[in-house]
DNA sequence: TATGAATGAGAATTCATTCAT
DNA sequence: GATGAATGAATTCTCATTCAT
């Protein structure tokens, strides 16, 4: 009964711009209410149109929602599938904390999009975190597993590792808020000391130990 | 208008049990759907009472959040109130992290609420942040900063490493979801990994290079 | 979530009291224009309350739709359970004209609500029909052949008997709008017409032949 | 200010195709939903064009279905228009029950629409009825009670019969749903039966007694 | 003619809150 | 203290209709 934008073809420019400005002002709205908290009213509103023309374009809120984490979902894999385990090891992981570091600094919206699905229980996403997330941990903490019995970093365990990781990077996009309070607006440049915190406690971390190839100069 | 709680001298055993289930039930729902998406319906239920019955103790909804979040952040700060000075700075910051991780595995509910309350701008705490938390963390900050400048652990930004900590052990709650996708539902004690993984890991990050006091040994 | 009056004791006589009126409104307005016409504006205006207030009682459209459906399923078949094996076939079946028609001058809107629901495919109501309707066609159905093989009454086909005595009772419900054009509303006293005229009809049809033992007196 | 359907002279090819389309697709939509259920949607895409386009061909919803009943209404006065004074008295009505039992088994579709509309009170079709309908049935009427009054058939109201008549055949497609489920589908050519028994119905009901001409036999 | 786009007027339902007992 | 009852203000979604091309 619904028509939702029957695109066979191919998606008429105006299409294509609304859909862009409603996934955008749907990216805003979401990632800083909850998907409760967020009103297609507000998302209407934000991206210019009509809350009846915002659901010519998306069947509902939760389509709408759904339409979002799909595309993230690709976006928050691709730093993890890079990790190369032909590459040298702790060049390799800071690449991924270097890279993920980044995600949070570009995009944050998505980031806290993503933490609130997660901490209200991953409802509309179970499926993609045990599809497709879990098998490519999996195969990279398989990777770090293995240059750790090599002896090529540390003895640590992977999954951890990639969870502090995931943590301690998205913690400047889901947690902007507690930093501003923290540091202060005034504090320039916070990505720009947190890449090079974090590169530098990952490698202490990771470093074979007395023979850190590469010795951190921090500050 | 509204009486909370006719007595202020001594409130009622009955009193005391009743808004300690209703704080308890809210702290469940809240902390699973955030404040938008709660009901006090939910809430009601979840302590036994009728809606009605449950406003007779809590002004409304606003109220019965910022109930919690402020109970919340006395327990929030004590860890890092803890960090002491004059100790030993590696075993300080790792008895601080080891503390956190406990507030993560006895507290996930809390953990989530305040999640929850910053990821969506912490419009209902900003306040307590920059008031409370902000100066707490500068003092500390400044201490392991004087730690750094002694020589006594690596020269790290203090500020980023309290926020590296915050969010690796929190990360155990807040997203205890994925983690229980990624790792599946029979990895058995993940805190234990958990706790050591971290240790090592700040340990060997902060320690002052080659005299690693206490070599941790994982597995 | 939804709290449709726990009664699991006794409902309250505010209950019983509201819930009759809420039925008796949405009777008239669901058999007036069917479950999609239908709004629950007008039912809640015609109950006398607000529209929140109706859905206190009843948990939407279709779950009041339901409940008239269901008491009416009982009062629908009834007449035809009182059909008796043991008696004159001709009086019973004659008997049981006469309680449909009954049926259709005291209770119409009961008859439109069930006409609308069949006529629609009763996407609502099959079950029942299958499973109660059927059940029970099928055993008076045999009971009337068992007598037109006994000869005791003309050798017809029970089942388009039955469907001849519904059809041309529930008209004078259902199509009441056309038969008042037809008769004008000056015509007088319609049922008793049809009664007589139903009677004289089945029992002339049905009548082994010459020996009609009770002679209709029509006018 | 709308402008129907241009040249009211020669419709193109083209124009009357779709109108016929639209005029089918609405009878389908309209006769299994009623007239607020059905939504111009389902017309539209049953018909095989654009909303808009339905509606240029259309005025409105309403229109629409106007132009339906009208159309209906001359197919529905025929049969009863075909009855002929001049003709043998139970022929004559026989032949009209047949009649009528056909329109109903290939025509259900404009039946149940016809019964949609008359019992929500013929909002839009009341002039008809009394317009068109109640002259026709009361000329027929007269004709019917002349051949009572004759002698040439049993005594019975004409009125009520000719309603019995309506209702009786009608019943099997505007009931059809009820029919399937008490007959279930695997019962065959149920029309061949109902035909059988209604002429067998009728014929004993107003054959003048000991003298019925064609004794039916059924079975 | 035809259709993609847009919308205002509903309609169902939810929910925090208030009222009365 | 406690609760059944009630409601106004949203909020999501539908749909007939209009607009522009």
């Amino acid at each position: 009964m619904h028509n939702p934008v029957p695109q066979p073809k191919k998606p008429t420019r105006i299409q294509q711009e609304k859909t862009r400005a409603i996934l955008d002002a749907a990216l805003d709205v979401f990632s800083k209410y909850g998907f409760r908290g967020a009103t297609l009213d507000q998302i209407a509103t934000a991206a210019g149109m009509s809350k009846p023309n915002l659901l010519y374009y998306f069947a509902g809120k939760e389509a709408l929602h759904q339409a979002l984490l799909e595309r993230l979902m690709e976006t928050w894999l691709e730093p993890l599938q890079k990790l190369d385990a032909a590459g040298d090891p702790l060049d390799e992981i800071c690449a991924y904390v270097h890279r993920k570091l980044e995600l949070a600094r570009d995009f944050p919206r998505e980031s806290r999009l993503f933490a609130n699905e997660i901490i209200q229980g991953a409802p509309r996403i179970a499926d993609s975190l045990t599809g497709q997330l879990k098998p490519l941990v999996d195969e990279k903490a398989a990777v770090i597993g293995a240059w750790a019995r090599a002896g090529r970093i540390a003895d640590v365990n992977p999954h951890h590792l990639i969870f502090s990781i995931w943590s301690s990077t998205q913690h400047y996009a889901d947690f902007d808020t507690q930093i501003n309070a923290v540091l202060g607006s005034a504090y320039p440049d916070r990505f720009t000391d947190a890449d090079r915190f974090l590169e530098q406690m990952f490698r202490r971390a990771l470093g074979s130990g007395e023979k850190s190839a590469k010795p951190v100069v921090s500050d």
